[in-house]
DNA sequence: GGGATGCCTGGATG
DNA sequence: ACATCCAGGCATC
């Protein structure tokens, strides 16, 4: 049996932009703006239904299975009151125009961490490539034969101890097999608790999720965001990297230590928010637009 | 403690 | 065709 929810938002929600720009890499596409997946043990679809309307349904029998979809979606958020804790410079302005309907979502903390793992030095369709086969291979079928689909889940840690690392490897992912199965060893032993990171202040769980082999402070942050929902986390990547030196710091070279000290001053309570628009937004730039930009700059040097 | 280098691999660039 | 570079990092020295 198949159930429903269609949910209208103030602001515009872009289910698109939202899944396939670089925070999620287990949706597959499943028709003209509808994705699919395997979720926590079900079936899952969301579909775009207008710009500020999307629909999602399952084939769980918990009664509250769509409540936990909401909150994946993050649907409760008012985007308006986030925004409007950002910086007021002409770089963000733009990315928010650029990007509109752009949301967080509110991942489960293994599949986020085993994600950004495999993100390490690939591009967003190879990542998708590896959570695909992963899942495949690894995860266990979810069947839905009531509308005809069959989709995977991602790999529990002890499904990938169990498998071995060799089996992860010939999912394409490379040097970054040994970390994933490395990082399952210790949550399927209990080493480490996912769930305790909860707990922590950004701090603490930063330190905590850097503890684990394969994780350092850009995935860790990845992780803290999308995971766990520190706001204030802010995942510093090459590309968040370039804008923060040469937009917003004089082009000169900055240390790792100096960036964090601007980020933690400039960008507010909901940084992380603000970051991936600024992501989504330079991204999408083309060699000499991102000239403009730069020299476009108020910030002094 | 900042700065190079190796790590797997596929796709882009020359 | 073929070499080389680079991509949404981390660990190591």
């Amino acid at each position: 049996m198949i159930t429903q929810r269609r949910v209208q938002f103030e602001d515009s929600y872009d289910l698109k932009r939202t899944i396939e720009s670089g925070q999620a890499f287990h949706w597959f596409p499943s028709g003209e703006s509808s994705w699919e997946t395997a979720w926590r043990g079900f079936y899952v679809e969301v579909k775009q239904v207008s710009s500020s309307e999307i629909v999602f349904e399952t084939n769980s029998t918990e009664t509250d299975a769509l409540s936990q979809v909401a909150d994946y979606f993050q649907c409760h958020i008012d985007v308006s009151s986030v925004l409007h804790t950002f910086p007021k410079d002409s770089l963000t302005e733009k990315a928010l125009d650029r990007c509109l309907g752009l949301r967080l979502l509110r991942q489960d903390p293994w599949l986020c961490l085993a994600s950004f793992i495999l993100s390490s030095t690939k591009q967003i369709t190879q990542i998708k490539e590896i959570v695909r086969l992963m899942s495949f291979q690894l995860g266990a079928s979810i069947s839905c034969p009531d509308i005809n689909r069959i989709v995977y889940t991602f790999p529990e840690p002890q499904d990938i101890v169990r498998a071995g690392e060799s089996a992860v490897r010939k999912c394409k992912a490379g040097f970054r097999a040994k970390y994933i199965y490395r990082c399952a060893q210790e949550i399927e032993s209990g080493r480490f608790d996912l769930e305790a990171v909860r707990l922590l202040s950004l701090d603490e769980a930063r330190e905590s999720l850097t503890s684990l082999p394969g994780v350092g402070p850009k995935i860790a942050d990845c992780v803290l965001l999308f995971a766990y929902g520190f706001s204030r986390a802010f995942p510093i990547d090459v590309w968040v990297q370039r804008v923060l030196q040469d937009y917003y710091l004089g082009g000169k070279k900055v240390s790792h230590r100096e960036m964090r000290q601007f980020v933690d001053g400039y960008f507010g309570n909901n940084a992380g928010f603000a970051q991936q628009y600024l992501f989504d937004y330079i991204r999408s730039l083309s060699k000499t637009d991102w000239a403009a930009l730069v020299a476009s700059s108020p910030f002094g040097k």
